[in-house]
DNA sequence: ACTTGCCTACTTCCATACAAGTCAATAGAC
DNA sequence: GTCTATTGACTTGTATGGAAGTAGGCAAGT
């Protein structure tokens, strides 16, 4: 699933196949990448006409979203998008931390000379990769990170963590510009290394290290941006 | 989100609260308990009239259940319940075992006497518990693992694990009957004695060979009931 | 015997209409 | 000015009808 469509307010429906999960899908994109705000108010009937459809697939993709926790529609009030629970992030970057951290074990365990040699290909890219456009980054990490778990075989194991990442990704997108990009490629770097090197241990210090890193921003984050955040008000002294 | 609901066939709807998150609890359980059997079709409008209400809140708890991985929609063929996805029950156990075992590591490197009171009050129910039940184990079984994700603090980790859990979970109501209870009871004490003694590593080490266990049985499941299966043309010779 | 074409029953998907709750503004009483 | 009641424009939830696609049976033709 991709997180970024492009043209996402002109995104126009494919007729031929299923109109909600495609409406699913910009949705979702636009509130990942921060274009559909948190607390927005967003209208059934406004999308629909907008789209040239019905409500009731906009209706359906709603409660998809609802069930990833980026919208939450309250009856009879209304539909916004979902404020950015502080603790859902910390707890899915729990998740993640865990089981990246057991991927890592489990490919330092098992040589597997093409999949290094793919990882050491993406690196390149990364460092190649103009600093501008921090957005494109995040692509490259995304599939750094998927190619790892699809390397040890486990490629639904990437779709769960996937739509536990969905909470992290938005804090992400939100504060894209403070990426030390060099230090996350290093840190890369670090991990394939431990790989080739069969170091179990150093491959799950170094991933876990580096799924710590959002610790440090996200508090900064929701100091920048409290209204985005679902407990905001619990803050202040 | 509870297992087990009860007289699921004559279970009557609240008037009062909207139907459609109603019907789907309904439904996964009877999915999850195997009373709705792998491949089973079923109907919109046979529910509906079931439950004495219009197709549409049918077909929203239908979409909900397809993103759960419990059904599945063929447009203009019908809904069946989706048989079981073997490696998506391999993989999700993986997920499950990664990051349990990162919670009773937790657990063991900050003491709290209240939990293990709790803990050992809890073994001490399941060991009282009459054999001849097997499904209360589960439940009680559940409950200890939800005990230990709460008690580090993670009840959200919980709130994922339950939905990554769910496929693990239909194997297990297949063949409950199998199940070495007094094994289990075993290694959820040796778990807790582990934490008691802040023996991290201990904890750790128990908590995946208990959750390794559904490895031995899962192939004979599948060898059982190979229709309730997703693959089962690729396994005989 | 075998293929081809049609027809019917059934499915999901979408559109539309109605029901019921919420909220804000406003008119009226004091 | 202040408070209260009511109305009306919103919202989501449900019901229902029709559109489009699928599958299977049956009859006609080869």
């Amino acid at each position: 699933m991709s997180l970024i469509l492009g043209n996402l307010d002109e995104w126009k429906l494919d007729q031929l196949t299923a109109v909600s999960p495609q409406l699913r899908l910009i949705l979702r994109s636009r509130i990942i990448r921060n274009d559909l705000r948190p607390a927005t108010k967003i209208s059934e009937p406004e999308l629909a006409k907008h789209y040239n459809v019905s409500r009731q697939p906009v209706r359906e993709a709603f409660i998809t979203l609802v069930n990833e926790g980026l919208l939450e529609i309250r009856p009879q009030r209304g539909t916004f998008v979902k404020r950015i629970d502080y603790e859902a992030v910390l707890e899915g970057r729990f998740v993640r931390e865990a089981v990246e951290a057991d991927i890592v074990k489990t490919l330092a365990g098992t040589p597997n000379d093409a999949l290094v040699a793919d990882l050491r290909g993406q690196l390149e890219h990364q460092k190649q990769l103009s600093k501008d456009v921090p957005e494109r980054f995040i692509l490259l990490d995304e599939k750094f990170h998927h190619t790892l778990a699809d390397g040890a075989g486990l490629g639904k194991v990437w779709a769960i963590l996937d739509s536990i990442k969905v909470q992290m990704d938005r804090v992400r997108f939100i504060t894209f510009e403070e990426f030390p990009i060099d230090k996350l490629i290093e840190q890369h770097t670090q991990i394939v290394d431990c790989i080739e090197q069969q170091n179990s241990e150093g491959a799950e210090k170094a991933m876990r290290k580096h799924l710590r890193r959002i610790l440090q921003s996200l508090p900064k984050v929701q100091e920048l941006y409290p209204d985005y955040f679902e407990n905001s008000r619990e803050l202040g002294p």
